[in-house]
DNA sequence: GCAGGCGTTTGATACAAATCAAGCCAAGCA
DNA sequence: TGCTTGGCTTGATTTGTATCAAACGCCTGC
């Protein structure tokens, strides 16, 4: 691994609080490697060998089944993926396919769990990474049973602006397609339900999106701080445990 | 705390590997409290004072949004629940009642956290319970984005029997309402969807199920063990990292 | 420039699920 | 016994979403 590459692992909230020994420990024979756009990382039901840490672009995970498949989330840089599966030492439950060309830093499963065995610290970042990826899912699947498809591309818009610059002028990270495989509708109906956010003040131009009606949008939408990780509940203080929040496409949650 | 709760409470997954003095510290001020059904133990969005490990009876864990709720899932004995926001020490996400009277260990977040802290083994296991609750929302997401609602009530009614005795009658553990909203249907399409499973050997009287044509029952219903997490896949060999597996409702992996 | 391909949009239609409204049934109780 | 209650079922209807089909726009490569 180069110099340039330790340094950026060095960052990441996982390695945070690590001793350097650990950190020896648990980067032992790992490497970045980078893929093109549209790579299968990993097929869902494969064994999983190695930790990824996505570094640069974006990760597509889905799930299959019958036919059908469907988007579960996408990460963008830094995110740790099929954490979960390596602490299990187990098969992975989703694919993962790169969105664009990506560069991942590849750590053996066993390096992982051999430093947390020696590393309290470590263990607990592993834990910090795992609540809150347990909590982005969460955050999705009430997203999904208790709103329906225009709330939830509405609440999409949103975040988007939230995490953005907060300008009334947004930029889609996908293909529309991906977006509505994300949100759990078809591509069609996506379409729709743009064209039903008109009435709020909504236009799309490509992956260009003009909010120009804020209010009347959040009317629809009604945004809840336990569904979408963004932006403080009302009022607060920005500081506290919570309001720290991070969104990676209604993803998971940053761990401190 | 009593020395048969105390007893009990040592077996738990999480204490499985922790060294005696780790336990003391990790249960200091834990306490074992009973709570009649229907209790509302914590709502959504509360701050989280203790981490709550179910011992004995059946609790909902649900969310809301815009007057309508969820049932998210259920958890029986022996479970964690608010482990994620015991972690991060920050708001639930989901509210938890009781279905039935509960028997319920509580035990303060601080002492979880400095427990983590001293001890790695008791942090890796705490990794360990994330990863498999993660695992379960994971594949809870799935069910529900990738399957209809008569799919979805007849992987339930196969995976009831794969955790009971595998005979041909199995019994339902919830109302039929609280099942239609954890498997995402209303109370009515819940009768459809049974009526609509007759024709593959299903038959219902209260909460007594009869399967009796259990092939034409996984032919409509396609069980996967991505996504049902129970049985090993075809022919495998029990007894590797994942085919020791447990069911909670869809719930969460059971952490070795 | 033009042809082809692909992603997207639009419309027509079919299907699935929620809602609304009765009615049923068994348990609890006066 | 008769009454009420709550959970469940059944039917009619509406709403939401998927599917099918066609057309459009845009980019690419020839």
């Amino acid at each position: 691994m180069r110099a340039s590459d330790i340094d950026r692992v060095r960052e990441l909230p996982i390695f945070a609080d690590v001793a350097p020994e650990i950190f020896r420990v648990a980067t032992a024979g790992a490497h970045v490697q980078r893929f093109p756009a549209g790579t299968m990382l990993l097929l869902e039901g494969d064994p999983v060998d190695f930790l990824y840490v996505l570094l640069e672009g974006q990760v597509e995970l889905h799930g299959t089944w019958n036919d059908h498949d469907t988007v579960m989330t996408i990460l963008r840089p830094v995110s740790t993926l099929i954490l979960a599966a390596v602490v299990l030492d187990t098969a992975a439950l989703m694919s993962a396919r790169t969105l664009e060309r990506c560069e991942i830093l590849m750590i053996p499963g066993d390096a992982i769990r051999t430093a947390m065995r020696l590393d309290s610290h470590f263990a607990m970042a592993v834990s910090r990474d795992l609540a809150g990826s347990y909590r982005g899912v969460v955050r999705n699947m009430k997203n999904i049973k208790l709103r329906n498809s225009t709330e939830r591309l509405a609440n999409y818009l949103l975040a988007l602006r939230a995490v953005g610059d907060g300008g009334s002028i947004v930029r889609l990270h996908h293909e529309k397609r991906v977006l509505a495989s994300l949100l759990g509708m078809t591509p069609e109906n996506l379409s729709r339900s743009f064209a039903a956010l008109n009435k709020c003040g909504v236009a799309v131009q490509g992956s260009v999106v003009t909010l120009s009606n804020i209010a009347a949008l959040e009317h629809l939408a009604k945004p809840d701080p336990l569904i979408d990780n963004y932006a403080p509940r009302g009022g607060e203080i920005v500081g506290d445990a919570d309001a720290e929040i991070w969104l990676s496409e209604h993803g998971r949650e940053k761990p401190r």
